[in-house]
RNA sequence: GGCCCCAUGGUCAAGUGGUCUAAGACACCGCCCUUUCACGGCGGUAACGCGGGUUCGAAUCCCGCUGGGGUCACCA
């Protein structure tokens, strides 16, 4: 057991983003490797859109990818409570205490005057900086305002001329001037401190040792480091990685499509491959291995090999390993996963017999091959439950206009007729020994019996599918087929 | 706009001054396997943003430019 301590701290605000998953995802490897503490706190600050649904959509999503937590929200721990809304009397005293040192003080402005100061800084082609004017309100001014009702918020008092530097993991130095930063909010007017205040807080009281997190906080780190100062607490290490793009090429949000863990979870994306995907995504092994499960990625990880430059998330790939895993996973698990999306297109209905989960394990091990994701399932196998079956296109239509096709599939159907039963070795011997009996080629033969079966030129090999469809369905298609001709 | 980050094929990326006429993967194309499609196997197309330096030598170091991104909230 290793002294690193690192976090996940995100804000309940809506499901958990890919970026945050992989975040996640970063601290949960590097801990794990280190064998060091992995701590999950719920940064619920912002009332207005923190909520508990997103928390618990936020903790299954960790769940589910296979990242469990040491410490925080639910599992508890020596330094909790680990949601920040309750933690408010911890802030307060911190808050009291840099009112007291001279680095906090008061601020009445309202918004409509920050707003007016803000665009007249605009207009003159300046900063929109926060002057800093309530900063040497008197005592007097302080109650005048305070009887006036107003409200105020506690901002941080920033030195001026001083150079802050981040030393981080994968940046290096990165120096910010204060002239740069005005004076931050951090406590708000009801009382909740802001974020760059309470994760100050909270990262030191729970023995944060690395703060592995998205470079959008990057600007924010000399902020934070001000406040250690302030404090006189010794800083974590930081290790800013980089954002994940949309196509575009800017930050990932909606209007890329599906950006939370939830979606592709219900698109049928497998954890592992999410987590393969993500793991890719800003870091690199040293080798040429893409594929990885959690335990090799944890031997390997390592925030040196963390890329420095944006990614943009590449469908393309994920599609791949997705598929690369269905390959992999046992039939079992996938038809226990392909159920819901067959029982949504409408496939099957309420409970699944034993029987019937027999005939589907089938189903599944048939179109696997197919498969990018469990969603695309419907498409590959709507022809195994469609009552009837039409030529899908003219190149259907004309296969079952060849001269020889009556008596194809009359063959066919004889045959099917004198057995009892048809499992995919019976169904193969029969179609084996066909074009020879028939004194045709293959194709010939294939080829029509496929769209009388199923109306498509392209599908899964014919033993299966005539196993499948079993021997009523199949004595039927073929029937209708032959009748219309 | 200020500040900050980034810059190798369409995408993810290896590469840390010479072994680079630049790896691997996805995508794409071709061939093979095969009754079809898919899977799988093999092969191919495709990149160091630009301009200056430093050096015997630069994808690798420095500067500038350009481009992209982030951030400047009583959001995190």
């Amino acid at each position: 057991m290793s002294g690193v301590r690192v976090r996940f701290a995100p804000s309940p605000t809506g499901p958990l983003h890919i970026g945050g998953a992989r975040s996640a995802l970063f601290n949960w490897l590097f801990a794990r490797q280190k064998g060091g503490t992995f701590i999950v706190r719920i940064e619920d600050t912002d009332l207005e859109r923190s909520s508990r649904e997103s928390e618990q959509n936020i903790l299954e999503a960790l769940r589910w990818l296979g990242l469990d937590w040491d410490e925080g929200v639910e599992v508890g721990g020596p330094c909790g409570p680990y949601r920040q809304t309750e933690r408010l009397s911890i802030y307060q005293q911190y808050a009291r205490q840099l009112l007291e040192s001279g680095w906090a003080y008061p601020c009445y402005c309202t918004e409509e005057e920050l707003a007016a100061e803000r665009e007249a800084l605009l207009a003159r082609g300046e900063m929109p900086r926060y002057s800093g004017r309530c900063r040497h309100l008197t005592e007097q001014d302080r109650r005048r305002l305070e009887e006036m009702g107003r409200r105020p918020v506690l901002r941080f008092a920033v030195p001026a001329g001083e150079n802050i530097t981040v030393h981080d993991l994968v940046r290096g130095e990165v120096t910010f001037d204060t002239a740069g930063i005005g004076d931050f909010i951090i406590v708000k007017s009801d009382g909740i401190p802001t974020y760059n205040f309470a994760v100050v807080v909270d990262d030191h009281h729970m023995g944060i040792t690395h703060v592995i997190r998205a470079e959008e906080h990057l600007s924010n780190t000399p902020r934070q480091i001000l406040l250690y100062r302030a404090f006189g607490w010794p800083e974590p290490q930081f290790a800013h990685i980089s954002l994940i793009l949309g196509q575009d090429r800017s930050k990932m949000s909606k209007r890329h499509g599906a950006t939370s863990i939830e979606q592709y979870r219900e698109m049928g994306y497998l954890p592992e491959a999410l987590v393969n995907f993500l793991a890719l995504l800003g870091w690199s092994p040293g080798g040429e291995e893409e594929i990885f499960t959690l335990e090799e990625l944890v031997q390997q990880f390592s925030l040196e090999r963390v890329a420095k430059n944006p990614a943009i998330f590449d469908l393309d790939k994920l599609n791949w390993l997705n598929g690369h895993y269905i390959r992999q996973s046992s039939l079992d698990r996938l038809t226990e996963l392909a159920i819901p999306f067959l029982q949504k297109a409408g496939y099957i209905s309420g409970g699944v017999t034993p029987e019937q989960y027999r005939w589907l394990k089938q189903l599944v091990a048939t179109v696997r091959d197919y498969l990018t994701s469990l969603s695309e399932i419907t498409r590959h196998v709507d022809i195994f439950f469609a009552p009837e079956v039409e030529p899908e296109d003219e190149e259907a239509r004309a296969v079952l206009a060849g001269e020889e096709v009556p008596r194809v599939l009359s063959a066919l159907a004889e045959k099917v007729r004198t057995v009892s039963e048809l499992d995919e070795d019976t169904a193969r011997g029969i179609l084996k020994k066909l074009p020879k009996e028939l004194g045709l080629g293959a194709r010939k033969v294939y080829l029509p019996i496929r769209v009388a079966l199923t109306g498509r030129t392209h599908g899964p090999e014919l033993y299966q599918v005539i196993s499948l469809l079993g021997r009523e369905k199949v004595l039927s298609r073929l029937g209708r087929v032959a009748g219309a001709c």
